[in-house]
DNA sequence: TCTTGTGAAAGTGTTCACAGCT
DNA sequence: AGCTGTGAACACTTTCACAAGA
């Protein structure tokens, strides 16, 4: 178990739950276009439908935060946005730091959901001399020698590492150091961090592969295909390098281990 | 989310928990970095801990795989990265094709995890005319208005949208409609697509916004202090009761890192 | 001995369904 | 009548702790 770090006893407090914090902004969003339509109200059946939800959960997570709707009549536009925005903190602005200004990086920096609530792209950092002072979606890129001054100057509690993956630890360690406590991970990588830092990570390749995982069941799924006894299959016993493995094997497979043999 | 009802015939098991699968790229990863020094085997400790998640975890998802360890042991590294490559369908290849060639379709195209495993950029797709024929990260850019025969050549069922969010939504009903049925989604937007068809979204401004959340409360710990006074862009009409009690938190929250299912 | 595999307990999240307010 | 807010039921996930097996 590598460091102490005995999990919280789950502090009862009047703490909204994860799964619900991690809605609010799909709420958020589906609520800003109603207000720029002007619609003045909306009821938990409407609002839950345009943030792709069902209504009894929306409810739930509003409850979390208060009453703030009208029995018979749905919620005001306005002021939900405006109480999900303060929930969340996005009545403040929040400096980030970007830091591995590549293809990614870069992206990123011009990425303009970045800018708009709240978020403003403090510094874009990068480790290339030769991409210093060069400006990226109109921000000058700094060198990764003035990190700590950069993070420090700007306040930053919020980084964002689009480095390799091979250098996102020691990047993100420096940014602990020098007072970040949340980061943004996209390297394909996993970051160890002290407690009362955050980390989430957004990584391309995994949500492929999920979405292979599921591709693959439907491709297989028409076909009961039994598995047939008989094969208690697969060397229960004493794994064997399957390294090369006579490959071969790339359709329908059909034995799927699955479930405990006993 | 997508595939919301009409779910699994509910033939008992053979159902990898969800959250296991979400979990499997992270072990493969760990495994593959283990096999690429040569390890042999490895216990569920050490690699609980190379993938961020603690022992117990691991070894309950491995359980819904099968009886891929040797008591005393530990797995044999190579063994089980054959069984979770079949298992999450990469023993095959998944040509993908990303529409909506911008800066993030751009990176995208050239990001190497894509590559690596199993997946393949069937095809660039971008409405820009300006684009087509334009070589990114080696791949020239097809117009749109081939999507449809670009889907159906290239045996694609895997699409990526990186379009700005307004175009979204028809851009997942033409990949749909050419038979697409499983659809990462970079587009701030919520998809409706038929039963059938996954969806997964990567969104950046939630995920700040999740951060930004945790990031208030951290700092929360002396003025809640409403700053809202003067407001005035609330409604009149608005559900009053709001403001009056919340700070009391101090729970240190010291929460979990990473992963989030959507 | 050591480590896996797994029932059972505990914790989280979702859905139901209806009481209560407008 | 209509719609919110919520207890209670249900479902899923994580963690515990130990028996089984190498």
């Amino acid at each position: 178990m590598a460091t102490g770090r005995t999990h919280r006893p789950a502090t009862r407090s009047r703490g909204i739950p994860e799964a619900t914090v991690a809605r609010l902004p799909l709420y958020l969003r589906a609520l800003t276009a109603l207000s720029e339509r002007s619609v003045p109200t909306v009821s938990s059946e409407e609002l839950a439908a345009a943030a792709g939800v069902n209504s009894a959960k929306l409810r739930k997570d509003f409850s979390y935060l208060g009453s703030y709707g009208t029995r018979g009549v749905g919620y005001d536009v306005e002021y939900l946005v405006y109480q999900i925005s303060r929930e969340l903190g996005l009545t403040q602005d929040w400096p980030v730091v970007i830091v591995g200004i590549g293809n990614l990086g870069a992206a990123l920096a011009g990425y303009g959901g970045f800018a708009s609530r709240g978020f403003r792209v403090a510094a874009l950092i990068d480790a290339d001399p030769a991409m210093t002072g060069k400006p990226v979606a109109g921000i000058p890129v700094q060198h990764t020698d003035d990190l700590e001054k950069i993070i420090k100057d700007n306040g930053v509690s919020i980084g964002v590492i689009a480095t390799p993956a091979g250098v996102a630890q020691q990047v993100c360690d420096r940014l602990v150091a020098a007072g970040v406590t949340s980061i943004l991970n996209f390297a394909p990588t996993v970051l160890s961090v002290p407690d009362g830092v955050d980390v989430r990570k957004v990584d391309l390749s995994i949500e492929l592969q999920i979405l292979a995982f599921h591709e693959q069941r439907k491709a297989g799924e028409e076909t009961p295909l039994e598995t047939a006894a008989g094969d208690g299959a697969l060397p229960a016993t004493a794994p064997r390098g399957a390294t090369g493995e006579d490959s071969a094997d790339q359709g329908p497979d059909g034995d799927v281990p699955a479930v405990m043999p006993a």
